[in-house]
DNA sequence: CTGATGATGGAATGTTTATTCCATTTCTCC
DNA sequence: GGAGAAATGGAATAAACATTCCATCATCAG
């Protein structure tokens, strides 16, 4: 008698999105066949529920719609409307009649302040998004290692890059983690500051700013790990740098939010100070 | 015989959200009641008619079900179902798998850095809809009508709003305004800068710094107008500023990620820059 | 005041969509 | 290999929902 297989049968419904997400791995492995399928594909596609039918939902996943009536039973909603209700809650969450307020804000007409706002807004939220979507996971990965073992890490940034490359040596200090800011106030004597064992971590977009380059070559010269934040595609800075990790930013008119770049730099900070500690 | 009065019937539907607010606007007051009713309460809440019934949104307008339907009519559509299409084809695309994204990154595990990246993207995310949602817009333009007025703009931000302060100085000098940032490399020299006819844009987020109040304090007795950016409540600013803007920044863990913060300063340093130069 | 035209609300209808049921198949364990 | 249990697919049913229709009410010109 398989008394302790009964976390299958029903019990309350998820009430969060995340509670959702528990449940799928607690029951993963545990399923017959065609109910793992609708696990698998549910998990993959998990937004397209809100706005799908059960008739959808299961053909795309390819099985019949019963069965994915009984899967939600399994989840412990009563039916597809429950579990759908939760998507849709999620998502008008998500997005409180902020679409509406982004439309009238532009409707201030052109040139007006909150115009402006309503398209930095945009532009920034969409370079967050094509952040999360197009993040390379390996070379984030690599280069949190690489600046984790440094004993200083040196930042570069000039011009547009240059508040980014502030804000990082604001964190690091936070963050006890020996950083130095060159930000060129007394010219370049800064670079004799570069010793084996440090790292560098440059920012710079296209155009590049040439003091930035020149510092990763030297840095590269000497033996120093360069860990490159840019914008794609970033081919001809590949070889100056060990590890190059691409950011699109999205423009509106002649500048950009940098929301994307501040997002994935403090990720970087954050997780090399996490890996020190440790 | 009203033969110019027949704009009011039905012709081929809109295609865009924004088409369907074109089409809102011509018909604009030319409504009977009920359907102006309607009109006003769906220009008010587009998004959720994505993911409501008729039945919901013809109550939440206060009128019948059928009301509801004569508008849908109106505007061009067969029927309300039609028009809810356009309204989920938008949402659908606004975020394609965005938040699936995001909740693998989260997934990655506690701690790793591609989890973070989320976390950031997901609080820039926050405090970008909540600035578009909250921004006060006449203080905005008061915000503009100032600075623009002003000979040089002095800019102030330590610390944290360090970075902010420096990116408004790379783009007030694209746009060829004149800006001084007081950044405090040569001790506090820089403050016989400033001179009657000028103004100060300082950033500071509590706990307030005080180099930043001291400077507002100094420009305010000096005569000049002092805008300050601010998180709100900003009650213990009020006094040294002629206009206070807020913004609401989300944290995560210990840092913030700006992108609100800087889509406003941006949106009011290119604002100003228009404004002069007409 | 009256008749015609248009607007309105609610009840009736038809469609879509969720849900259940059951006959058949597939597994599992002896 | 066979008995029992679980799983599966599809057809039948029920619920939710959009849509239409019509009787009643308001408006306005003459």
């Amino acid at each position: 008698m398989p008394t302790d297989l009964h976390p299958i049968v029903p019990r309350d419904p998820p009430r969060t999105v995340a509670a959702f997400r528990d449940r799928l791995r607690e029951l993963n492995g545990r399923l017959p066949r065609r109910l793992q399928q609708c696990a698998d594909h549910v998990a993959r596609n998990l937004d397209s529920i809100a706005l799908s039918t059960v008739a959808q939902v299961a053909q795309a996943a390819e099985v019949p719609p019963s069965a994915m009536m009984r899967f939600c039973q399994i989840m412990g909603f009563s039916g597809y409307a429950e579990m759908q209700r939760l998507f849709r809650e999620a998502l008008s969450r998500g997005m409180p009649d902020y679409a509406t307020r982004l439309a009238n804000l532009k409707a201030g007409g052109a040139g007006h302040a909150s115009t402006l706002v309503a398209e930095f807004v945009e532009a920034g939220r969409q370079s967050m998004e094509a952040l999360a979507r197009d993040l390379d996971e390996t070379s984030l990965t690599q280069a949190v290692d690489l600046l984790a073992r440094a004993r200083t890490i040196h930042l570069a940034g000039f011009r547009r890059s240059f508040p980014v490359a502030s804000y990082l040596s604001y964190v690091f200090d936070k963050l006890g983690v020996a950083a130095v800011l060159h930000d060129g106030v007394a010219g370049l004597g800064q670079r004799s500051l570069l010793r084996p064992g440090d790292a560098l971590l440059a920012i710079t977009f296209a155009p590049y700013s040439e003091e930035t380059l020149a510092l990763a070559a030297d840095a590269r010269a000497a033996g120093m790990p360069v860990v490159l934040l840019t914008d794609p595609p970033a081919t001809r800075l590949a070889p100056v740098a060990d590890i190059v990790l691409t950011v699109t930013e999205i423009d509106f008119g002649a500048f950009r939010s940098l929301s994307a770049t501040i997002a994935l730099a403090l990720s970087l900070a954050v997780a090399v100070a996490a890996r020190r500690d440790t």
